[in-house]
DNA sequence: CGCGAATTCTAGCATCGCTAGACAATCGAG
DNA sequence: CTCGATTGTCTAGCGATGCTAGAATTCGCG
């Protein structure tokens, strides 16, 4: 027993290790420079390990991109509980929300701009994933208004959401008028 | 005069094959799939050749980009220009939109996802950037709303536009509601 | 025709993701 | 405690990538 469970624990935790540093890399110098030299290099082990862990660097992005959607949902959820009102819960959620993304820029990436191999809307998609997706339905499902779907109205949001994201941070959008847009979107969007 | 002459016009040209055959290649196999040896084949040139035209690869998805960004001005207004009234208008110009991204996703991609080296939202932002945007605003500055600024309100409805064109074809959204939630975000962010 | 300049190509660099096969460490049986 | 076998890890290398230096070629002009 001992034996096998301790190299089980190792090799587990080796995997978080991988998994984080790649994240932290990502996050100084960009999914660019996350190459399996550079990430090898500084978990102390050889390209191969790395190999013995995932299939190739697009699992690795995939289990960053797992582990931030659960932070996502957590910080989705732990702001929202401590508004009062739909209309303040959808702000600061729409507002977490974008946070999340400009302080995040690697994770959000991995789960919403890379390739991480992993199953969206299906009923393989993984769990964190779909529950980041409850999260925000939780909350706007209130705001949906009369004879509109939640999930529908949902994905109309958040997709509202990561546009405002995507183009923000790529300076495609100035950043002056951040916080316009969203109370617009807001505005427009939840009935309430 | 002459042999100067002829020599930039077939320089020109090679240009615009490069140009073409860029995009050609992107929407057949992916913007992976175009490396720089494959797109000289392509163009019976060497590598070199597009060195002395491109400062590297990411000029040539920006070529692409405003190649892309004029076709879609073009798409827009001649989509708008047929339809009866604001709110016709506006659906219209939405649908026409979803339908570029779907059509040409690796021009797409050129001119929102990947990194074609161009300014954006500045006063030095290429005149077919500027000019796609205006054509959005042509169409949406009537149904901005009082007191709302066209210009925020089309950053904000290009930005949803832009999330559902991303996501569905990522495979993020399912596709199956895409017109109906089309016609949520029209309605709720349109003031008719 | 033949020279000088412009143009194009060959060959190569460093780096990438990934893997085969050599090597080392560890385990269980006697 | 030793020794063979299994597991684990590493070294070295493959075929690509974007890009470039310098050789080779082509071309216009006197």
């Amino acid at each position: 027993m001992s034996v096998q469970e301790r190299k089980e624990r190792e090799r587990a935790a080796r995997e978080r290790l991988i998994v984080a540093t790649a994240r932290e890399l990502a996050e100084e110098q960009g999914w660019d420079a996350v190459t399996t030299r550079r990430l090898a290099e500084r978990i102390e082990y050889s390209q191969p390990v790395l190999y013995s862990h995932f299939r190739g660097k697009r699992e690795i992005i995939g289990a960053v991109a797992l582990e931030g959607a659960a932070e996502m949902a957590g910080a989705l959820r732990a702001a929202t509980r401590a508004a009062d009102g739909p209309r303040a819960r959808v702000v600061v959620l729409a507002r977490t929300y974008l946070d999340f993304a400009e302080r995040n820029p690697a994770v959000y990436d991995a789960m919403f701009q890379l390739d991480g191999g992993l199953a969206f809307a299906q009923e393989d998609t993984p769990a964190p994933l779909k529950d980041a997706f409850t999260a925000l339905l939780e909350t706007l499902a209130e705001v949906a208004g009369d004879g509109v779907h939640p999930g529908v109205f949902t994905e109309v949001f958040w997709a509202s959401l990561h546009g405002l994201a995507t183009l923000t941070r790529a300076g495609r959008l100035p950043a002056e008028y951040a916080e316009g847009r969203l109370e617009l979107l807001v505005d427009r969007l939840a009935v309430v």
